[in-house]
DNA sequence: AGCACCACTTAGGAGGCAAAAT
DNA sequence: ATTTTGCCTCCTAAGTGGTGCT
C-alpha cells in the first residue's frame, strides 16, 4: 500500500534538519498535537488511531518547518510591438507585460467579451498612463495584438520542438531547484506541499459572467507574504526575485491552530491565498476521514431530520415552512446551501437558500418540479424531479406576489439551517448532506451489483472489465446527483459518428453471415454489436459528466476499497496513483464495510 | 443580529504525457 | 510510425461554515 508520505532517500537536507530535536522529544511539549505519538514512523491511521482528534481551531502541530514559497520570474521584454491605430509602437516593459497577457488570451472566449475587454483596458490604462509615449493608447478597438500573439505562438512552437529527452532534462532541473520548497517538516514528519508557487500576475479569468474578468491580478512580492512556522524554525531566506532589490517577508507568525504555511492577499477579491499541504498529507487525510465519519453519523439522525421537515411544512408559520422546504431540497436533491452573493463583485450563481422565483417551475405532470439555475462555477443545474405534494404547494405559495428575481425563500439563510442542524447532531451542517447522499448512493448502487455480479460474472473472461463498468455506472449516478459536469470534448461528436459507422459496418457483416447460416459466427457478431452499442451510449451519456469530483471529494473511499476486495478488482482501477496515496488511510478496511 | 474575517473544502479547465488506435 | 484519445497533474477560482466583534 502506498504510504501517504514516502521519504525520498535522495532528499536534500533542508528543510529536514531543523526538525530533529522535536522528533527526539516526541513533540517536545506537554500539550499534544493531533499527531503526537506518530514519531514511530507509522502513519496516523496505522496506530489504531482515527481522526477524532481533528478539530477546527484545535492544535495542529508542535513544530513546523518549511522553506516558504517560490516566486514567478520577473517579466522579460520581447520587444515585439503593439499595433495601435495601424502604427507599430514599442511599449515600455511594464506596458508590454500587460499587453502580452492579453495577446496570450486573444483567441479565447474570454477576450471576446465586452466586460473582459473593458476591465482589461482599465487595468492596462493605469500602466499606460505612467508613460508619456503610451498615454494616448486609450481605445481597445484601435489595439491590434497580432504581432505579439504571433511571437507567443513562435515561442510555443520552439518549446514544442524540444525532444523528449530535452523536455525531461528541463523538468528534472526544475524539480531539483524546487525540491527544497516541495516539502515541509511537521512534528518531525516530512510532508509534501500541495502548492508552493506564488501565483503569477495575469488577467483574471472568472467563471461564468464574472464582473471582474479581465482585471489585472497583481504581482505578489515577499512583502505581501505571511509565513507561518514554529518559533524554533529558521525563517526561510527571502529569495532573490531578480529585481536587484532587498526584500523582506510581510510577516512571520507562529499559529499552530491552523494548517497553512504561507498566505497572501489576492488583489482581485482581497481574499487569502494559502499554501497548504498536499492531499496525501496527514492533515488532509485526518480531515477527510473525519468528514466521512461525520457523514456516516448522519444516518442515525436522518429520520429525525425528515420528520422535522414534514412537520415544518405542516406548520402555519411561513419561516418554518420555508425552512422545511429548503431542508427537503438539500436532503433529497443534494443542493448546496447557497449563501448570499454580491453580484457587483461576483458571478450571479445560487444555491438552495438563494434560489429565486425564476429558477423553479411547476411542470404539467403532477408533482414534477423543474429547477434551472446556475450553481457553483456557473454550472447549470437543470433537473425535473418528483417532489412530495406539500413541497409543490408551498413553493407555489412562496412564489405568489413576487417578481421572478425575488428570493423564493426570503426567510431562510444558511445560518438558519445550520443552527437547526447543530441541534440535530454535533458538527452537522448543510454540506454534510451532500457527502452523505453521495456516499450512501455509491454504497447502495454497488451493493445492488453485488448479487448480479457474483452470479453472472465470476470466472468469466472479461469479468474484471465488466465489473469495473458497474463501478463506473455507480460513480456516474453519484456525479449526476451532485451535478458534477465537464465540458464535452470538442472531438466528441466526430468520435460518436465514427463509432456509429463502425456499428453500421458490423451490421452489414451480420447480414452476410446470417445468409451463410453460420450460427456461431452470427451470435458472436451480435454480441459484439450489442457491446459496441452499449459502449456508445455510455460514452455519450458521460460526455459532460465529471466522475472525478465525486471520487475525490464525496465518495467515502472505504466503500470503493471494500467493493474492490469483495470482487477482486485491483484497487488501482478506480484509484490511480495519486488517489491511492490520498486515500491510504482507507486501504485496510474490511470487505464487508458499509457506509 | 449582522457582518467581516478567516480557514478550509470543493470545483472545472488547461496542458502535458502516455497509452491506444490506426 | 503517427495520430488520437484519455488520463493525470497543476492551477486557481468558488464555494461552505465557524468565530468573534459591534
Amino acid at each position: 500500500m502506498a504510504a501517504p508520505t514516502k521519504p525520498k532517500p535522495s532528499a536534500t537536507k533542508s528543510p529536514a534538519s531543523p526538525a530533529k530535536k522535536s522528533t527526539q522529544s516526541g513533540g517536545g511539549s506537554s500539550t499534544p498535537s493531533v499527531l503526537q505519538g506518530s514519531t514511530s514512523g507509522k502513519n496516523w491511521f496505522e496506530e489504531g488511531g482515527d481522526a477524532s482528534g481533528w478539530k477546527r481551531g484545535g492544535e495542529k502541530w508542535q513544530t513546523l518547518h518549511h522553506n516558504g514559497v517560490i516566486f514567478p520570474p520577473l517579466y522579460e521584454a520581447h520587444k515585439v510591438p503593439l499595433t495601435y491605430d495601424d502604427k507599430d509602437i514599442l511599449l515600455p516593459v511594464d506596458c508590454e507585460e500587460v499587453a502580452t497577457m492579453f495577446a496570450a488570451m486573444k483567441n479565447t472566449d474570454y477576450a471576446k467579451k465586452e466586460i473582459f475587454q473593458k476591465n482589461f483596458m482599465k487595468s492596462w490604462r493605469r500602466v499606460l498612463k505612467g508613460h508619456a509615449e503610451t498615454e494616448h493608447i486609450k481605445h481597445f478597438n484601435k489595439c491590434n495584438f497580432t504581432k505579439m500573439a504571433e511571437h507567443l505562438a513562435d515561442q510555443a512552437e520552439i518549446k514544442k520542438a524540444m525532444t523528449g529527452d530535452q523536455k525531461k532534462a528541463a523538468k528534472a532541473e526544475r524539480d531539483r531547484l524546487e525540491e527544497p520548497f516541495a516539502f515541509a517538516v511537521v512534528d518531525g514528519r516530512k510532508e509534501k506541499l500541495g502548492n508552493f508557487r506564488v501565483e503569477p500576475p495575469g488577467l483574471f479569468r472568472g467563471r461564468g459572467e464574472h464582473p471582474k474578468m479581465g482585471q489585472l491580478k497583481a504581482r505578489i512580492f515577499p512583502e505581501d507574504i505571511t509565513i507561518n512556522l514554529s518559533e524554533d524554525a529558521e525563517v526561510p531566506q527571502v529569495p532573490d526575485i531578480g529585481d536587484g532589490k532587498k526584500h523582506k517577508w510581510g510577516e512571520v507568525v507562529h499559529k499552530n491552530t491552523v494548517t497553512w504555511l504561507c498566505k497572501w492577499k489576492d488583489s482581485i477579491n482581497g481574499e487569502d491565498k494559502c499554501v497548504w499541504l498536499s492531499a496525501n498529507s496527514s492533515w488532509k487525510g485526518m480531515s477527510d476521514m473525519a468528514k466521512y465519519e461525520k457523514a456516516r453519523k448522519l444516518k442515525d439522525h436522518i429520520a429525525q431530520v425528515r420528520k422535522d421537515y414534514a412537520a415544518d411544512m405542516k406548520s402555519s408559520d411561513v419561516a418554518r415552512q420555508q425552512k422545511g422546504v429548503t431542508v427537503y431540497l438539500i436532503d433529497r436533491l443534494a443542493l448546496r446551501v447557497g449563501g448570499e452573493k454580491d453580484t457587483d463583485e461576483e458571478a450571479d450563481t445560487v444555491g438552495c437558500c438563494s434560489l429565486r422565483v425564476e429558477h423553479v417551475k411547476e411542470c404539467a405532470t403532477e408533482n414534477m418540479l423543474h429547477l434551472n439555475f446556475l450553481g457553483k462555477d456557473s454550472i447549470e443545474y437543470d433537473n425535473t424531479t418528483e417532489v412530495i405534494p406539500e413541497v409543490m404547494e408551498l413553493i407555489k405559495k412562496f412564489q405568489k406576489k413576487k417578481k421572478p428575481t425575488d428570493n423564493l425563500f426570503d426567510t431562510v439563510q444558511p445560518t438558519v439551517l445550520n443552527d437547526y442542524f447543530h441541534t440535530i447532531m454535533d458538527g452537522l451542517s448543510a454540506k454534510v448532506f451532500r457527502t452523505y447522499n453521495a456516499s450512501i448512493t455509491l454504497c447502495s448502487e454497488l451493493a445492488k451489483t453485488d448479487a448480479q455480479v457474483s452470479q453472472s460474472m465470476k470466472d468469466k473472461k472479461g469479468a474484471e472489465a465488466a465489473l469495473y463498468e458497474y463501478y463506473n455506472i455507480a460513480n456516474k449516478n453519484v456525479a449526476e446527483l451532485c451535478n458534477h459536469q465537464k465540458a464535452a470534448s470538442p472531438a466528441h461528436d466526430a468520435a460518436m459518428e465514427k463509432l456509429r459507422e463502425k456499428v453500421a459496418t458490423m451490421e452489414l457483416e451480420l447480414k452476410a453471415v446470417k445468409k451463410e447460416k453460420n450460427a456461431s459466427k452470427t451470435s458472436q457478431l451480435e454480441k459484439r454489436i450489442d457491446k459496441a452499442k452499449e459502449d456508445m451510449e455510455m460514452k455519450d451519456r458521460l460526455k459532460n459528466v465529471s466522475l472525478g469530483t465525486s471520487k475525490i471529494n464525496y465518495n467515502d473511499p472505504r466503500i470503493t476499497v471494500a467493493w474492490c476486495k469483495r470482487h477482486d478488482v485491483p484497487i488501482h482501477k478506480p484509484f490511480p496513483k495519486t488517489l491511492l496515496s490520498k486515500f491510504s488511510w482507507a486501504m485496510a478496511i474490511e470487505p464487508e464495510f458499509k457506509f
